[in-house]
DNA sequence: GACAAATGTGCGTATTGCGCACACAATATC
DNA sequence: GATATTGTGTGCGCAATACGCACATTTGTC
């Protein structure tokens, strides 16, 4: 017998909740089906959520399928503009990045994702790799990734990874938790984090830690092509990223979260 | 008597987003006596939406206040990822903010408000607003909003601007409906909208469409100071705004409205 | 055309959520 | 420190809401 519920939760709404949820990068558009299977609703239950999704201008339909609005934006907003992203984050993000000629991203832990919170925005950089802020990376390859864990205890770290996909995206991709747990600790030890394609082929990935307690971490990364790395680039890029991460320290980003 | 409702929708559900809603960059932080007054419902309703989005991980809890968390940038993320804005539109953005050595911002119409959808900052540029992906700004005297106007039917229009608040914000803001509506008229004329310094002192904004649909329209807009702005200048960014639309046209961006 | 997959909807059921009221707590003001 | 105001937690009766199932229909694929 399931346990009399929480009275002071509703139901209907978490379920909803669900609904919107399931539409994520990965999920662009979905079936009233695959809406039911994704979320373990009942298709019935699934259809009222997206109905009322619909109705709130959260989704839209094309033909069978339901596409999430930029609405969901707007709930953005009301974070980044409460928190002055754009007037605190943003440029302290962007003079680092045109002072290194590299991108860099502002991230914090979402259970087991890297979740990117802002992103410098370049103008005379190498192509884009895509990501945007809200964008979901994993966690057990990337530069980020590892630095969030680093920012945890040890044994939490690892409870963590073991319960983390960890899909080879790359031939450089570790794939043993005894060897990422390495690197974690290293990034504990040095403040830095360092990966080299095992997330995207050919690019070397930068984290250093801008601070906050364990779960609520935030670290900033920069991305460079391998090829044409010097030691010397390579030690000036980490450090401006250290020097960023005061900056923002004292932009006063730690108290978003 | 009510009417019967509509069992497609929750209302459950739908009360719970107006209390996601009420959280905005207004309203960073509400109590849950705030959060009843501003959404209309009872505290006890209230109060159960604001306790599921804390367990959900939407909100947090500062002493009585309930504060939006980064949480909502990940549904943001996954519209953005869905429609590649970073690796389409990001890019673009950020070549012609390069090129004209302003700040470009893509937007659409959001009831009676502007969205910023993306937004291209510059690293040595003029001080930032403050305004990010996700930022509400008003509709009529913001050259982005007037742009969106431009882009509906005229008496529709209208419509629109008689039921949009009418807040001067400085003293150069036009509070007259019919000069809106001439503003509007030209700028649907010659496919762009210039104010001066409407919504920000001494600012003057640009903006032009990038197409869709009246109500899905999409515009692009710069802004630069007003002091030093010779009409070559100002020549020069309207045209890269005309030639930045072409090219998120290109892009393919009309599709992720 | 056959088959699989998806969808719309009616309906019985009971659970869920609503809203009110009461008591208490916290804060603000004097 | 006292008082007033504002905010909060929670129990509870009630009925409406939402669930989930089943059936019929529609759409898509081969």
């Amino acid at each position: 017998m399931p346990p009399p519920q929480d009275r002071n939760i509703s139901a209907s709404f978490a379920k909803g909740l669900a609904v919107l949820e399931a539409f994520d990068g990965d999920a662009a558009r979905m079936t009233l089906a695959e809406l039911a299977r994704r979320t373990g609703q009942d298709r019935a239950t699934a259809r009222r959520g997206a109905m009322t999704l619909l109705a709130a201008g959260y989704l839209r339909q094309e033909g069978r399928d339901f596409v999430l609005t930029h609405k969901v934006l707007g709930l953005a907003g009301g974070f980044l503009q409460a928190n002055q992203f754009g007037r605190l984050v943003q440029p302290v993000l962007n003079h680092h990045a045109g002072q290194m000629q590299t991108e860099i991203t502002l991230a914090v832990r979402d259970n087991n994702r890297v979740m990117l919170l802002a992103q410098s925005t370049l103008v005379h950089g190498p192509v884009s790799y895509g990501f945007t802020a809200g964008s979901s990376l994993p966690l057990l390859h990337t530069s980020l990734g590892r630095m969030l864990l680093a920012a945890v205890e040890p044994d939490e770290a690892e409870q963590i990874l073991r319960h983390s996909p960890c899909v080879r995206h790359t031939a450089q991709s570790l794939s043993h938790l005894p060897d990422i747990l390495a690197e974690v600790d290293r990034a504990r030890d040095t403040g830095l984090s360092i990966t080299n394609g095992e997330f995207e082929p050919g690019i070397t990935g930068f984290a250093t830690l801008v601070g906050g307690p364990g779960a609520k971490a935030l670290v900033v990364g920069s991305s460079a092509p391998e090829a044409g790395l010097s030691k010397t680039r390579s030690a000036q890029i980490c450090a401006s990223l250290q020097q960023c991460a005061a900056d923002l320290r004292q932009a006063g980003v730690l108290s978003a979260i």
